[in-house]
DNA sequence: CGTGTAAACTAAAGCGTGTTAAGTAAATCT
DNA sequence: AGATTTACTTAACACGCTTTAGTTTACACG
C-alpha cells in the first residue's frame, strides 16, 4: 500500500469513511461528529500521514479549484504579474496550472487542453486576442480573463493598465519642461499596447497643441541584443534633431539611451529619454531612467481577482484599466533652448 | 449536459464506451477496433466536441502526468528556467503546476499539496534546501529536482551551473588583464550559490597567487533600490582601492557600477568591474557589463531532462553542472600600473 | 458439419472521494 | 416509559475514465 486513503484512516480510527471525509473536510458540526471522534480522527490522519487525493475530490465535485496561465511569462514584468495572481489564489485556495505557448496552433492546443482539464477558470497573458481560446473556454463555460491587454469584445474580461494615459503624461511632461520636438520608438504596432501608447503619443502631443513630425517615429524590434537594424532607427531618429524621446518600453529606451551616450549626445541636457513599464533595472542606469510605470502587481492580483469572481458568483465580464504612475528620474531634464 | 463525456459519444456512435476510449487514445489496433468503427467513432467525437476529461483519467490510470513547480520564479533567470522546463515537458506530455513560496510554513503546504495532488514529479528553485518537501516527496515517492542550486544528499537531484568554476574563471581574467588588487561583492553567503561563488573567488585568487584581502570583501542586501547601506558598502570597497570587482550576481553590479560612475570613477580604465548571470539587461549599460552567462534555459531544460528520466525509468538521483561562459563587454580592461 | 480462431466488439469492475438516505444504539428529556 | 436527540454506521450512487475478461459473429479448415 504506497498511499493512505481515507479507507485506511476510516479503519485506523475505527469510524466509517463518510464520517472521516465528514471531519477532514471541516463539515463535523453540521453532521454531528463528536468531538473526540474528531480529534481522534485527525490523529490518526496525521499520524498515518494521510493526504487528501485532490484528483479523486475532484472527480466527485466536478470541480477542479484550477487556474490556467497561458501564455509568456518570459519578461521580468511577467514574473510580477505572476506573483500578484499567485497572492490572491493561495488565499482563495486555488492553485495554477501553466501553459506556455503563443502561436496559434499552441493555443489551440492548450485552448483543449483547458477544457479537457475542467479548468475553473483562465488567465492569459498575450500580445493578441486568440479566437480558438475564446471559442473553447466559452463553449465550456470557463471564465477567462486576459491580463495587459485589451479590448474586449464583450465575452470575457480585461485587466491592464492605462498605457494610453501613460503616454499622454509622458508627453505632457516633456511639453511642460519645454520640449516641442519629441520622439517616439516603439515596436511594431500591431500589439495592442503599443498601438495604445502610440496613440496616446499622438493624443498627448495634440493636447498639448504640437503638430505630429512623423520623422520623430522609429519602429524596432524586440530582440535582446542591439541589432545593427536598431542601431539604424535610432540614429535616424537623432538625427532629426529631437530634444526628447518617448520610448515604447523600458528595454528599448535603455538601448536607446546606450545608443544615444555612445554617439557622445548627453542625456539629459541635450536629450530627454522617457520609458515604460518600471522595470527594477531601469533605476541602475546612468543616468537613471525616467519612466511611466505600470502596476503589474497589482494588475496579477485584479485579474485573478475578477476571474475569482466570475467563478464564484457568476459576476459577468469587466475591463478595468489601472493607473500609471510617471516615475521621474534622470534621464529627462528642461529643454535646452531651441537652436 | 454541459460537457460531453465518452458516453455521449459511444451513445452517438452507437458503440460501446470502452471502444471508443481505445480509439481516442489511439490503442484502436492493438484492440482491434475496425478501421470504419475508429473513423465514425473520431467523426462524432469532433463533432460533439468532445474533449477528454483528464481528472478522470487520471483517476483511473493512478497517474497525473504533472510536474510542480515550487519556488519563486521572481526574478528574470526564473522566467528562463521556466521556458527551458516548459519546453521538455510539452513535448512529453507533462503538464506543469506552479506553487508559490519560499518560507518553511508555506513549503511544508505545498509539500502536503504536491503529495495531495499525486504529482509525476517536482522541480524546486529555491535558495535554501528544504527538509519538510524533501521528507513529504520521498514519502511518497516523488522524484524531486532542485535547479540552480547544489548539494543534495543523495535523496534528489540537482542541476545547476558552474558557479565555482564561472568565480575562478572570472579571477583569473582580471589576473590575466593585470589586476592584482581583486574585490568581491556579494549577497549573504548564506545562500549555496554565493557561498560557492565566493570560495570560487577566493580559489581563484589563490590559484593566480594572491592572497584574500578581507577590506576588498563587501556584504549587500539585495533590494532593487540602491540602498543606502548598499551604497555604504560599495564605498568602503573602492575606498580600499580595487582595481577591479567581481560581484556575486548582475543586479549587484549593475547597482555597483552606478555607484562607482557617479562617483567619478572611470570604467574600465580605473576599475574593471564583472557580473555573474548574464541577464539581458547587462548589454544595455555603459559600459555594458562583463559578466559569466549561465545557461538557464538548459539548466531548465536539463532539470525537466532529469526529472521525467527518474519519472519513466526510475533513474537514480543524479548532480548535473552545466559550465558557465565569461562574455566578456566594456567593463573589463587592463590594469592600470598599480599607484 | 463441427471446431478452432481471429475479428470486433461488450460487460463489468475499479480508481478515491463526496454525498445522501436509511437505520441503529445509547443517552437524555418529558 | 416513551419520545427525542446525539452520534454515529451501512449501503449506495455518482464522477468519467481505463482495463480485464468475456461474448458474439464470421470465416476457414479438416
Amino acid at each position: 500500500m504506497s498511499v493512505v486513503t481515507m479507507a485506511d484512516v476510516a479503519k485506523a480510527a475505527k469510524v466509517s469513511r463518510p464520517t472521516v471525509s465528514m471531519v477532514l473536510n471541516g463539515c463535523a458540526e453540521k453532521w454531528r461528529v463528536g468531538a473526540e471522534t474528531s480529534k481522534r480522527i485527525l490523529q490518526v490522519a496525521e499520524k498515518l500521514g494521510y493526504r487528501k487525493n485532490l484528483i479523486a475530490r475532484s472527480m466527485a465535485t466536478g470541480k477542479t479549484d484550477l487556474i490556467g496561465i497561458v501564455g509568456s511569462l518570459d519578461e521580468s514584468f511577467g514574473a510580477d504579474i505572476l506573483r500578484g495572481i499567485a497572492e490572491v489564489t493561495d488565499r482563495n485556495n486555488y492553485s495554477l496550472k501553466y501553459f506556455r505557448g503563443e502561436t496559434a496552433t499552441e493555443l489551440e492546443e492548450i485552448a483543449r487542453n483547458c477544457v479537457g482539464q475542467r479548468l475553473s477558470g483562465v488567465i492569459c497573458h498575450l500580445n493578441d486576442f486568440n479566437p480558438s481560446l475564446t471559442r473553447e473556454l466559452s463553449a465550456a463555460d470557463i471564465p477567462l480573463v486576459h491580463v495587459d491587454n485589451y479590448g474586449a469584445d464583450g465575452s470575457f474580461s480585461c485587466v491592464g493598465s492605462d498605457d494610453f494615459g501613460g503616454a499622454i503624461k509622458a508627453v505632457e511632461y516633456l511639453h511642460g519642461l519645454g520640449h516641442r520636438r519629441i520622439a517616439h520608438i516603439t515596436c511594431d504596432l500591431g500589439c495592442v499596447f503599443a498601438k495604445l501608447r502610440h496613440d496616446g503619443f499622438c493624443a498627448g502631443l495634440k493636447a498639448c497643441g504640437v503638430g505630429f513630425d512623423s520623422s520623430l517615429l522609429g519602429i524596432v524590434g524586440d530582440e535582446s541584443e542591439i541589432t545593427s537594424a536598431f542601431r539604424r532607427v535610432v540614429k535616424k531618429i537623432l538625427k532629426a534633431g529631437p530634444t526628447a524621446l518617448f520610448c515604447g518600453g523600458d528595454p528599448i529606451a535603455m538601448k536607446t539611451l546606450k545608443i544615444a551616450v555612445e554617439s557622445g549626445v548627453r542625456i539629459p541636457e541635450e536629450l530627454s529619454i522617457i520609458g515604460f513599464a518600471g522595470l527594477d533595472y531601469t533605476q541602475w542606469t546612468v543616468p537613471a531612467l525616467t519612466t511611466v510605470r505600470q502596476p503589474f502587481v497589482e494588475m496579477g492580483r485584479i485579474a485573478a481577482e475578477v476571474l475569482l469572481s466570475e467563478i464564484k458568483d457568476g459576476t459577468p465580464c469587466r475591463e478595468v484599466k489601472l493607473p500609471v504612475e510617471l516615475v521621474i528620474r534622470d534621464s529627462t531634464a528642461i529643454a535646452k533652448k531651441q537652436t
